[in-house]
RNA sequence: GGGCUUUUAGCUCAGCUGGUUAGAGCGCGCCUCUGAUAAGGGCGAGGUCUCAGGUUCGAGUCCUGAAAGGCCCA
């Protein structure tokens, strides 16, 4: 006996049951287990942090993580699958800060160092409880024991190690780079800080003018919102593919007489100086290179001077625009990072005219110790005393401002430590084309422009909780030396502690002895970037070359990754990144980028908007089977997915409950008939199938090539579409179609195959759906396969994955099978349209267009539709009349504007006349306006339309015509029909059971003779034992239902009783 | 502001290299069937294929531009 199925839709405590169940007998460490030795298939496992909760985003991208391993462990491969923590970083000390009250570096280092790391050492498994439950709870399969985390001393010193390599490999320098920063916390700020304090704010900006060295009156317009960078300009930039022009007006600026000229963008011309600027010459960015022009303030000079540097003249880049401005970008280095670029590129002096407090330094003598932003008047106010001012605006735009202070941030030039990337800007490109990204546009795209445009890689940061720089610096000569691992680090220090921890401040007090001069070298006091942590994870996680060598090469690169597509710049960039650095190769070979996951409403969920939709909550009311296969067949899992709850009810209605149904079905008439399947290993299946058997079977095997082909190309989509339509075509087809063979007692060799198909395709299916909803997928398999076949594996998952048996793939049966669906659709639609229904025999139905099914789908036309015969014509004259229309394809081409006048009128042909015209001669002639045309058949789309006398359905080609005239025997014998199903109604509403036998009681009058004549034939339907009559007024025996029916038109009593 | 992406029925989505009347499921209305089913079947209503230009005999599909949503960056 197989365990009786509940049919109802409450997958949560079956899942849950399934959860302990895997958990009791290691079925993952197992799944892991049987498959050493075999080809490896890794998975790299992006690490998440556990300082924030799960949210319904995450549960997406760990129904895909888990889906394609479990599909390649059932390939047999050796999936290993190592978790990860992400664990160092500023969010951390950022969470940390706010519990312990602090506010800003300076109360930290009063608050300890040590004491705050080892708060944000606890900080970062506050959720972890939470992201082991979600991942459990989904289903997702990966070691959480052994997971690898960031902060341990093992993991870093494996980042320690690459550090190494890409220092000896003259990649990592020293310089300035341009950060947002704020002056009064002292402070630069992440990205992620940045975006949490724009403002839309009114500024001014100014038009300024710079007077060319060569001539006096002809001048460079100039357009700035940051006036109190103007003291630091060094150069100005322009565009060297657009057009400027040399423009000349009537009045100086202050309005007094003279014919200043003027270099702007021509576009922006008019814009700025009105018509009555008069153009004298035009030119292109590219000619204007080079030409010198004064500073607009004297401070700068004497520093300049002191650094041998060359500034002051014109230079150009592709960032320049002609959206706002004068097409003439003013260039501070220490200000912009396009700025600051610029100025390493053309080698201009460093003028930084700023303190770290954001006052201005001395050298702006009339200026000095004024807040920058404040200095901005008078700084203009001196321009215009000179005649450098143009005009003021104001100018509307989002300027970001401290969240924790909300003082305006500065960008502001940093000393910092860099990868050189742009060095390996080709290679990053090369090994990048080796990646199969999914979708493809993103390599291409999205992560192929990032990388055409890479800069180098900010490394350090001046922070607390990270990794930290393994970069000691003399104190008596220039020496640097990088740590590249424990071992050196005790080696070269003469104070470092035996268990010694990776981390400030403890790392700061160890000092190493200099290797040049003997001297003392202190570390930099940078932790890294928590990028460079996730980045490193191939050969970290293993802690390689530490250890663990053959580990980390079997499994580098990863065959498969993936996560949401914020992480391009983020894990996907670091990780190309750190393996072209380290290993010159990527280091995953393809990718599957996930779209977000938005509300109901297509909104992202958000905490202040409350639309925030509670994975938990969900799992624990649908179950994860449900929620996994709503994401698999939603939509393609790159496009952001609308998350509701009505959605995954639809989704999991659809196929889960259709197929659960199936399932429900064949045991409960399992265990009716004590059908077990190992009591039939030796039937002689394939002498028996049926044909709708060899149909099911066929599609199957269909089915299983096609997802496999599918997921082994990571086309989750349309491998579960694929799964969907054929439980469909099973539920509501095959079974559907061979109900009445599992009815009746004995267990005749058909009724036996009718099982053995069935239950081989439920098990397949079973192994089949396993990566998909591994938790449905086993308890099919536990009820139906373990326990019952010897030397079975005890769980679906350490089963292999179906392989296809081309003895039973039949093309031809599929396609004939679905002309055979489609003709029944068309019968059907006939049967309605003639108000006739199934109940009622037909004597025919003709069917065009269609090739001639065989015998026995005939049969199984004749029996779905009720008809007693199944006839094709393509010819019938009684039936058809022809219409016909243009082969566009074709007489396109022939007729080219013609086309509109012959289209009408080849509409407008006389049907059977034409039709015989073209029979007779191949083709026939057209005239359109003179010009005769002779039209083949295939120049025709030739359509046969409806008949008289029957019901006709069906478009172009493809018809059926359903004889409506009914004779006596067929009116009979739908009365028979009508009076079966009555019964069985009857039967059902008394609560008998399936198997019953009854005694069937008919009173005499109307109908009762023709009872009668077919008593034999009704018992064995309705499952009587004996057929007795009565008449009105006699009294039936207690506990029979009694009930009177309208029998197409003849009123009609019956009454049903088990005896 | 830039890059990438999405926009097809009330909702979720198909729609191949341009081709004839743009499809499916859900939902809705009418009808129907039911001895596994919370199901099945038929019909119907519902579409300016986001908009505007262009190429073409012909555009949901190709090109240009715009709008709206999303992501990343500034």
């Amino acid at each position: 006996m197989y365990e009786k199925v509940d049919n109802s839709l409450h997958f949560v405590p079956r899942e849950e049951k399934i959860l302990q169940f895997w958990k009791d007998n290691r079925i993952f460490e197992k799944s892991i287990e049987i498959r050493e030795g075999a080809p490896i298939f890794s998975f790299y496992e992006g690490p998440p942090t556990a300082n924030g909760e799960p949210h319904a985003g995450h549960v997406l991208t760990r129904a895909i993580k888990d889906l394609v391993p479990r599909y390649r462990s059932m390939k047999g491969y050796y999936v290993p699958r190592k978790a990860g923590w992400d664990t160092h970083g500023l969010p951390v000390e950022l969470e940390v800060e706010r519990r312990l009250g602090l506010d800003g570096k300076e109360q930290i280092e009063a608050y300890g160092v040590d004491k705050f790391i080892e708060e944000c050492k606890k900080s970062v498994w506050k959720y972890k409880r939470e992201w082991e439950e979600m991942s459990e709870r989904v289903g997702f399969w990966a070691d959480m024991d052994n997971p690898y985390i960031t902060y341990e001393n093992s993991y870093i010193e494996s980042v320690w190690w690459s550090l190494k390599q890409i220092w000896d490999k003259n990649l990592m320098y020293k310089g300035h780079k341009v950060v947002p920063y704020c002056p009064r916390c002292g402070t630069s700020l992440s990205s992620h800080e940045v975006a949490q304090g724009y403002r839309n704010i009114t500024e001014r900006s100014v038009y300024v003018r710079f007077r060319t060295l060569e001539d006096p009156d002809t001048y460079f317009a100039a357009w700035t919102t940051t006036p109190w960078t103007l003291p630091s300009n060094v150069a100005l930039c322009v565009n060297k593919d657009e057009y400027y022009v040399l423009c000349e007006l009537d009045h100086e600026p202050d309005g007094s007489e003279g014919t200043p000229r003027y270099w702007i963008a021509e576009e922006l011309c008019a814009e700025v100086f009105g018509e009555e600027a008069r153009v004298l010459e035009r030119c292109t960015g590219a000619d204007l290179l080079g030409i010198q022009y004064q500073p607009i303030y004297p401070y700068a000079e004497a520093t300049v001077a002191e650094q041998g540097k060359i500034g002051f003249y014109i230079i150009a880049d592709p960032f320049v625009t002609l959206t706002d401005g004068t097409g003439i970008v003013h260039i501070a280095p220490a200000f912009g990072e396009d700025d600051a670029r610029l100025g390493r590129a053309y080698d201009l002096p460093h003028v930084q005219f700023v303190a770290e407090d954001g006052t201005m330094t001395k050298e702006v003598t009339d200026f000095a110790g004024v807040f920058c932003k404040d200095a901005d008047d008078g700084l203009v106010e001196r321009l215009r005393r000179e005649n450098s001012l143009l005009f003021e605006k104001d100018v509307e735009h989002t300027y970001p401002f401290c969240w924790r202070c909300a003082t305006p941030l500065i960008y502001y030039a940093r000393s910092n430590w860099f990868i050189e990337m742009t060095a390996l800007r080709d290679r990053l490109l090369e090994t990048n084309a080796e990646i199969n990204w999914i979708p493809s546009h993103i390599g291409t795209g999205r992560f192929g422009h990032f990388l055409e445009n890479v800069i180098d890689w900010c490394l350090s940061r001046e922070r607390y909780w990270g990794t930290p720089l393994p970069i000691w610096e003399c104190s008596s000569c220039t020496k640097r030396h990088m740590i590249g691992s424990i071992a050196e680090l005790k080696e070269m220090s003469p104070d470092c502690p035996k268990d010694i921890e990776l981390h400030k401040p403890m790392i700061d007090a160890v000092h190493l002895t200099c290797p040049d001069c003997g001297g003392l070298m202190t570390r930099v006091p940078e932790v890294i970037d928590c990028w460079y942590d996730s980045g490193s994870m191939p050969f970290a996680q293993y802690h390689y070359p530490f250890e663990n060598r053959e580990i980390f090469e079997e499994r580098f690169p990863a065959d498969f990754i993936s996560e949401a597509i914020d992480q391009t710049r983020g894990w996907f960039y670091n990780l190309h990144a750190v393996s072209n650095c380290i290993f010159d190769a990527p280091s995953f070979k393809s990718c599957i980028v996930l779209g977000h996951v938005l509300d109901k409403n297509g909104i992202k969920m958000s905490k202040h908007i409350g639309n925030v939709v509670d994975p938990k909550e969900i799992l624990s009311k649908e179950g994860a089977d449900a929620v996994r296969w709503m994401f698999y067949v939603g939509s393609n899992p790159w496009l952001s997915a609308r998350f509701s709850e009505d959605l995954i009810r639809e989704t999991k209605r659809r196929f889960m409950g259709t197929f659960w149904n199936t399932y429900a079905f064949f045991v409960l008439y399992a265990n009716i008939d004590g059908f077990q399947k190992e009591d039939y290993e030796d039937f002689p299946l394939k002498d028996h199938v049926t044909l709708m058997d060899r149909w099911i079977m066929s599609r199957l095997h269909s089915l299983i090539r096609f997802v496999d082909e599918k997921l082994s190309v990571l086309d989750i989509t349309s491998a579960a579409r694929a799964i969907e339509s054929f439980t469909d075509e099973l539920s509501n087809w095959y079974v559907r179609r061979s109900r009445d063979r599992f009815w009746g007692g004995g267990m005749q060799d058909d009724k036996i195959t009718a099982y053995l198909v069935l239950y081989d395709v439920l098990v397949t299916m079973a192994r089949l759906i396993a990566p998909f909803t591994p938790f449905m997928a086993d308890m099919v398999y536990l009820n139906l396969v373990a326990g019952h076949i010897e030397g079975a594996p005890e769980s679906v998952h350490l089963c292999d994955f179906p392989e296809v048996d081309d003895a039973w793939t039949d093309p031809e049966l599929e396609k004939a099978m679905e002309d055979a669906r489609e003709i029944v659709t068309l019968g059907r639609a006939a049967r309605n349209r003639a108000q006739i229904k199934i109940r009622q025999p037909l004597s025919e139905l003709i069917a065009t267009g269609f090739e001639p099914l065989s015998d026995a789908l005939s049969e199984c036309v004749t029996d779905e539709l009720n008809i007693q015969t199944l006839t094709f014509s393509d010819d019938d004259d009684r039936l058809v009349d022809y219409e016909f229309k243009p082969q566009l394809r074709t007489l396109g081409r022939l007729m080219g504007r013609d086309l509109p006048k012959a289209r009408a009128l080849i509409e407008a042909l006389p049907g059977k006349a034409t039709m015989n015209e073209l029979r007779k001669n191949g083709y026939i002639e057209l005239d359109v306006d003179g010009t005769v045309y002779q039209l083949k058949e295939g120049d025709l789309i030739i359509t046969e339309v409806s008949a008289k006398g029957y019901a006709v359905e069906g478009e172009n080609v493809k018809k059926v015509a359903l004889d409506t005239r009914l004779t006596e025997d067929l009116v009979e014998r739908g009365i028979l029909r009508e009076i079966v199903s009555k019964i069985q109604t009857m039967r059902r509403s008394s609560h008998f059971e399936v198997t019953d036998r009854i005694r069937l009681y008919v009173m005499r009058g109307e109908g009762a003779e023709l009872v009668e004549r077919h008593a034999d034939e009704i018992a064995g339907e309705v499952l009587a034992s004996e057929v007795l009559f009565f008449d009105k007024g006699d009294t039936l025996p207690r506990g029979t239902n009694q009930q009177t029916w309208d029998i197409n038109g003849n009123d009609m009593t019956f009454a049903v009783l088990v005896p």
